[in-house]
DNA sequence: TCTGGGGTCCTAGGACCC
DNA sequence: TCTGGGGTCCTAGGACCC
């Protein structure tokens, strides 16, 4: 038997607007965003106006993440709303990550603004969990300026139960004996995995708390859920045990996408074509720069009705050519697109693979010119930026020749322990 | 111009083989 | 001749996370 795990799960407050608030004061602001309503927006120009995230004097208007700014302003008519900068929220997670490094060096990163730290026999070292944390989040207060809160259990789905119990700048622990009091008087839908799909037809068996789904027989909602329902009941019980994944500081990476909302309904295949380029740029040299090749191609559309489909193939060679993966795009989204007005598209390529060695199928053409060429308009575009070079169907277009393309790969987001 | 973007995993149904 | 079943691969779609 392993000795009782001590896990800490770190989480920014309302990470965007924090960090966003903290550097306006830095620069000279006055006033702390923080403190009144206000949130990160993206542009409702470009048709990307949604709340990324919120204060909590917003919260108190019923603003939430993710919603649209128009309906948010609507609830708030003197809402404050400040453009998101990706850069700076790298910056300031990164910081917070090196703080979380003398405490542990097993951290896994679970997204920009979370973390798991495994403190186990750590205590020894450093002294009483509980006081450490409180330690670590006055730091970095201290140090950097905005608040965490630091949840601390036995496994990672209780520490992250806890870090949620109330916020903002607060430790909580969630022992398994902990459970009753704390965890199962919560609506259900607080439960991690439990969504805006799953709480209803929880909802509709009676099951309104966290309690009452840890009570709910276990072949009732394996019926009901499949495996989705064993393992709801699990975590309704607090059990889960994956390890703390600090594998390499880069996480392991099933699929690349890219997909981007086109600040015009697209209406004929030629445009939608060369959107798919642009996003087959990015992707594919992304695909190049992690040194992978990939079997499996996905394209995504989403109407202007906000009806979302796509379409799928698997290549049977392995690729990492920005042609390629092109060219089967294309023919996919011509099989799916039912002719309506485009509102997004995306895609995706998974099924990775090392790209270091490569099957030359005798059946295909051969793709070894393009992958030169692609090496070289890669080192050209690192050297010189994403536009130093470009296909001349982006002249005199409406569109950029490289969509997304966050440059710095960030951890993964996953909804995966 | 009211609703972003990037992930992971699971399931269902059809094709195909034995 | 008629009929059954299991396994695997492929594709489409849905659920969840931040």
């Amino acid at each position: 038997m392993d000795k009782k795990r001590i896990i800490f799960h770190i989480d920014a407050n309302s990470a965007y607007l924090s960090w966003e608030a903290v550097y306006r004061l830095q620069h000279g602001e006055a006033v702390d965003l923080r403190e009144i309503p206000s949130v990160v927006g993206g542009n409702q120009a470009t048709r990307h106006g949604i709340v990324l995230a919120k204060s909590i004097p917003s919260k108190k208007y019923g603003v939430k993440t993710g919603e649209p700014l128009i309906q948010a302003r609507r609830k708030c008519p003197n809402l404050v709303v400040v453009p998101p900068r990706y850069e700076l929220y790298m910056q300031c997670s990164s910081a917070m990550i090196d703080v979380l490094k003398d405490y542990s060096d097993k951290i896994q990163l679970f997204s920009i603004d979370e973390c798991f730290l495994d403190f186990t026999g750590m205590d020894a070292l450093l002294g009483d969990p509980l006081e450490v944390a409180h330690g670590i989040k006055e730091r970095i207060k201290r140090e950097l300026g905005f608040t965490i809160n630091i949840g601390i259990s036995s496994n990672k789905l209780l520490a992250k139960m806890a870090g949620e119990l109330k916020k903002p700048d607060m430790v909580h622990t969630l022992y398994p004996e902990e459970m009753p009091s704390k965890m199962w008087v919560l609506p259900v839908e607080e439960l991690y995995m439990v969504g805006r799909a799953t709480a209803p037809k929880l909802n509709q068996m009676g099951i309104y708390t966290i309690g009452d789904l840890a009570k709910t027989n276990i072949d009732l909602l394996k019926y009901k859920f499949k495996s989705w329902g064993l393992m709801l009941y699990a975590y309704a019980h607090g059990i889960e045990d994956t390890p703390v994944n600090n594998d390499g500081a880069v996480p392991y990476i099933k699929g690349i996408g890219n997909s981007c909302t086109i600040h015009f309904d697209v209406e004929d295949r030629e445009t939608a074509h060369k959107v798919l380029l642009s996003l087959v740029e990015t992707v594919a040299m992304r695909l190049r720069h992690g040194g992978f090749c990939c079997r499996l191609v996905q394209v995504s559309i989403r109407t202007s009705e906000l009806a979302s489909y796509g379409h799928q193939r698997k290549f049977h060679v392995a690729t990492d050519c920005t042609n390629e993966i092109y060219a089967e795009a294309c023919r996919l989204f011509d099989r799916a697109w039912r002719g309506e007005p485009i509102r997004h598209l995306g895609v995706r390529v998974s099924e990775l693979c090392g790209n270091d060695f490569i099957q030359l199928s005798m059946l295909e053409e051969s793709w070894e010119k393009q992958r030169l060429v692609d090496r070289a308009v890669d080192k050209i575009r690192l050297k010189h930026g994403s536009y130093s070079i470009f296909r001349a169907g982006f002249l005199h277009s409406r569109l950029a020749p490289m969509q997304g393309g966050v440059v710095e790969d960030f951890p993964v987001m996953t909804s995966i322990l």
